[in-house]
DNA sequence: CAGCAAATAATTTGATCATATTTTGCCGCA
DNA sequence: TGCGGCAAAATATGATCAAATTATTTGCTG
């Protein structure tokens, strides 16, 4: 064993390969299609195949990966049903959370949001697409990490999984000029310890961004 | 490399092990807080660690087993919270599943629900516990087969896993006297076509289990 | 001298790697 | 188009090292 806490402070390489691969999906690395090799992988970060190996794993597990029957691994690629059953159920879940976070929401916790949103629209009008990724990504994390409610948040971290790449491809083709959302109002609910106003919100949010997808899987 | 295909008809260790321990954990072999070793596996299943860790990875990924921070892996124990978190998202999802298997339901396919039905009140009625845990699942899973909605039954599935060990307990303490289900409610919708019966059935089935969890829990 | 606590030793378990084996896909060739 | 061989990639194992829990011993106090 070599160096254990190269990147991360003590923790364990597959941990560590786990999360690199999952930010490589969220905020774009990879396309969807795209193959994804353990060897590859145990080249390029330079760490043995059993950790590599866990970590695909995992990331099978939650979706973000598929397994073709014939030991090949890729990124998947969302048709017109997928979609569909991920705005589906982020419409069920994403809501419920915000409804949560509403009725728990301390000030700090607002004001930090607020920031994150300031960092999210900076990068939209930089054209940073990779920033607008990680912080509309952070944005949602904060949000749910107020709702406290670790299984229905794994569930939907399951879910951006599952779209993030294809998302990368929309923002590619449309820079961020046409990405609007309901943060403001979102922000607003959750101020004014509004439930159902948080929910409502959300709902649009959400909505508005599978649309995105669902377009650019039209256009082509 | 001794015996790929012992038990699996060519199917890789890890999946061989994966579905195993996943079936020990919905129709309880494994109890709640049970802990799980790599090493106890290995030796009880008599196969190589890396495939091995690869089946708890992608089990902790579901949600079927905890990775408790000091390197220890056990059976979830639910409490008040977490049962409350996975009715709210069983209530969100499992009824839509149930609204597009009426919407697509066969008169063969309904055949085969009524008959997995049958043996469910077999178990039943002989008191066999197992066999209530087994043919309670196969229902809900033929259910979602037709629905044909693999991210939304991949979800349910994985939730399903959450509170398998915790049923097992109830049914332990209650035997199969009082388990209600809204299974003849479901038939009726399915092979109607109705799709708000089939969810509002499915609603209700789904809450009188979780009901059934939470008074163990506070029976304890 | 008994009892508790802290420190230390031993055992168990987890994590990683290097290697051997098998499978799969591909390419040339009939 | 179909078949046989080749190369690359995946799977599985066992060995090795690190960490954590448990057991043991030691030392101190009442």
């Amino acid at each position: 064993m070599v160096n254990m806490r190269a990147d991360g402070a003590g923790l364990p390489t597959h941990e560590v390969v786990y999360r690199q691969l999952r930010d490589m999906i969220l905020f774009g690395e990879l396309e969807p299609g795209q193959p994804v090799t353990i060897q590859g992988l145990v080249e390029r970060l330079e760490v043995g195949m059993t950790p590599v190996r866990e970590a695909l794993r995992r990331l099978i597990a939650e979706g973000a990966l598929v397994f073709q029957g014939n030991r090949r691994i890729i990124v998947p690629v969302l048709g017109v049903a997928s979609v569909e059953e991920l705005t589906l159920a982020r419409v069920a879940l994403e809501p419920q959370l915000a409804r949560r976070a509403a009725l728990r929401c301390q000030g700090d916790e607002v004001q930090r949001l607020r920031e994150t949103d300031a960092r999210l629209d900076a990068a939209i009008s930089k054209g940073d697409v990779h920033g607008y990724l990680v912080e509309n990504h952070q944005f949602h994390a904060e949000l749910n990490a107020v709702a406290a409610a670790p299984i229905l948040t794994d569930l939907v971290e399951g879910l951006w999984l599952r779209f993030g790449p294809s998302l990368r491809v929309v923002c590619g083709q449309f820079g961020t000029r046409n990405l609007p959302d309901q943060h403001k109002a979102i922000l607003s609910a959750l101020e004014a310890g509004d439930a159902d106003a948080a929910a409502k919100a959300m709902e649009q949010d959400v909505r508005q961004g599978m649309d995105q997808i669902s377009a650019a899987l039209r256009a082509v």
